[in-house]
RNA sequence: GGCGACGUCGCCAAGUGGUAAGGCAAAGCUCUGCAAAAGCUUUAUUCAUCGGUUCAAAUCCGAUCGUCGCCUCCA
């Protein structure tokens, strides 16, 4: 089955075909560097790592480029506040972008250009525009004409006149159209400029991923990615400065994901109902927040809470318990002779094993659909338990659960989740939390060794008491054969 | 006002013409001194509402109600 991709720009879902048979090139917008990243970058981010990684899985040569926008006013402003040089924020900010991105599990990009690197390719790319009269600069700005490139507003589906009558924004009387947007902008007294041919200024914000896309993918390219709110002004400005630059179709197919939302609202810095990614991962494990983001499709809309986040851990913990369970009776031996009545459950095990990377490809081939691929996921893990249940350890159990969990391993690569060792992410989450426990884990340990003896003893009244006053405290025990362990609930 | 998206079990969430995936929660069972944990099993004749098209619709069309997004910086 073919890969198909959902396109902005046609709104349908289309085969992909790439302009050159067995590679892809890729853009995706990157972050502004004036501040900490939070959710909703995270989930842009995560969702084209997975359209990354996916394409190289399905055996594409990818070049994958993500910019970093390194000058612009809102880092001016923040520098200012600081007293600092504009560089010294988006350093800042490009380092904390880059440790989130690393604790998220993001492969790395083939290139992460930052706009002031290409201020050399940009003016040269606004001289080409001013000369095919597409632009035009007017007191050390240039603007760019939207009425010189007729298909404007295609990929937002709006037309100029209806953008114009509803229009919020003060009209310039130096544009010759009220939708004209800078692609330069003269520096204002004490604002970090670069020189021009229209004197000292810096890059408008749309021209430097054109710049820089052109650049690095060439005048035409696959994937253009973003998140839904760039689609208009950011993506429509980049098709119009593109094209009418380059006389060639700037982008085969846009991607563009949906928000993270809070109360079904959009989490924004202007509405302030953010969550940064430092904040989040304070709290829960960076794996089950990128789980979480893939639980749904990525162009549907996601809304973030604890009790989103909780579920998302559980369900990572099912398929981590039951990989860890597998593992263990694996290790165990072949102590336990076949007995053979588990003949159903090994025959489900083997068809789900088999089935596995068939029902994976299908469900990203249609439009990176994550989500189901992760029930799919879970339906072998069923079938694994079903097996691991009946304790029926011999060579074709062994054979069968190793096979799993390969199959298992492939998928885990693609989405960047459950590639931890299992024993180890159940104990990661178990100190986690208990990280926040009123009792050390001495007093508990000393505790259960007091309720252990009881046991023995079998003066059930005290064992009782015990766990009772554990539980009161938020601490669960587990009895089993081998010892009795604890957690937090 | 213009353009667009969405409304599927208590919650999350796939499914976009062929008769409702998966997860969480819940219930029953196994296990246990009893529990807990874990595992297994079960759980939507129905997809916001009302009409229409079709042999067949959650899926297509129309209307209504509700929620949200873009139109200003935003992933």
């Amino acid at each position: 089955m073919p890969l198909r991709i959902y396109n902005t720009l046609t709104s349908t879902k289309e085969e992909f075909k790439p302009g050159e048979p067995g590679k892809v090139s890729m853009y995706v917008c990157g972050v502004t560097v004036y501040d900490n990243c939070h959710i909703g970058h995270a989930r842009a981010n995560v969702a084209f790592d997975v359209v990354y990684r996916y394409l190289q899985h399905a055996g594409y040569e990818v070049t994958y480029v993500r910019n970093y926008t390194d000058i612009d006013d809102k880092i001016i402003n923040r520098a200012n506040k600081e007293g600092v040089e504009f560089s010294v924020i988006s350093e800042r900010y490009i380092k904390s972008f880059d440790e989130d991105m690393a604790r998220l599990n993001l492969a790395l990009p083939t290139h992460q250009p930052k706009a002031t690197e290409y201020v050399g390719e940009i003016i040269a790319l606004v001289q080409k525009l001013i000369a095919k009269g597409a632009a035009y600069p007017v007191d050390g700005d240039v603007y760019f004409s939207v009425e010189k490139y007729e298909p404007y507003l295609k990929l937002s589906g709006r037309n100029l006149d209806d953008m114009q009558a509803g229009a919020r924004v003060d009209v310039d009387e130096r544009k010759q159209n009220p939708m004209d947007f800078a692609l330069w902008k003269g520096a204002k007294p004490g604002e970090p400029f670069w020189e021009s041919p229209w004197g000292k200024g810096r890059p408008g914000w749309h021209i430097e991923c054109s710049a820089m896309s052109m650049k690095l993918l060439g005048e035409t390219f696959d994937i253009h990615g973003g998140g839904k709110d760039l689609v208009f002004p950011h993506h429509e400005n980049e098709i119009a400065q593109s094209e009418a630059a380059s006389g060639k179709p700037f982008v085969r197919y846009w991607m563009h994901n949906g928000f993270v939302n809070i109360n079904a609202e959009k989490m924004s810095k202007s509405l302030g109902n953010f969550f940064t990614i430092r904040e989040i991962l304070e709290r829960y494990d960076s794996e089950v927040l990128r789980f979480f983001l893939l639980s749904a499709h990525y162009r549907s809309p996601i809304d973030f809470s604890d009790h989103n986040l909780a579920d998302a851990e559980a369900g990572l913990e099912r398929i981590y318990s039951s990989l860890a369970a597998a593992r263990e009776l694996m290790a165990s031996g072949n102590a336990v002779p076949a007995g053979g009545h588990d003949a159903d459950a090994r025959a489900e095990l083997q068809e789900k094993t088999e089935a596995l990377q068939g029902h994976f490809c299908a469900a990203m081939d249609d439009d990176f659909n994550t989500a189901l691929a992760i029930a799919h996921v879970f339906d072998l893990v069923r079938a694994i338990n079903r097996v691991v249940a009946a304790k029926n350890v011999d060579a074709q159990v062994v054979s069968l659960l190793e096979k799993a969990g390969e199959e298992i391993a492939v998928i885990a690569k693609v989405l960047g989740v459950l590639d931890s060792v299992p024993a180890e992410f159940l104990s990661r989450m178990k100190a986690r939390k208990s990280s926040d426990l009123a009792i050390d884990a001495a007093e508990i340990d000393r505790l259960v060794a007091e309720r252990t003896a009881a046991r023995k003893a079998r003066d059930f009244k005290k064992s009782d008491e015990i766990r009772d006053q554990l539980h009161a405290m938020g601490i669960e025990l587990l009895d089993s054969a081998a010892g009795t362990e604890w957690r937090v609930k």
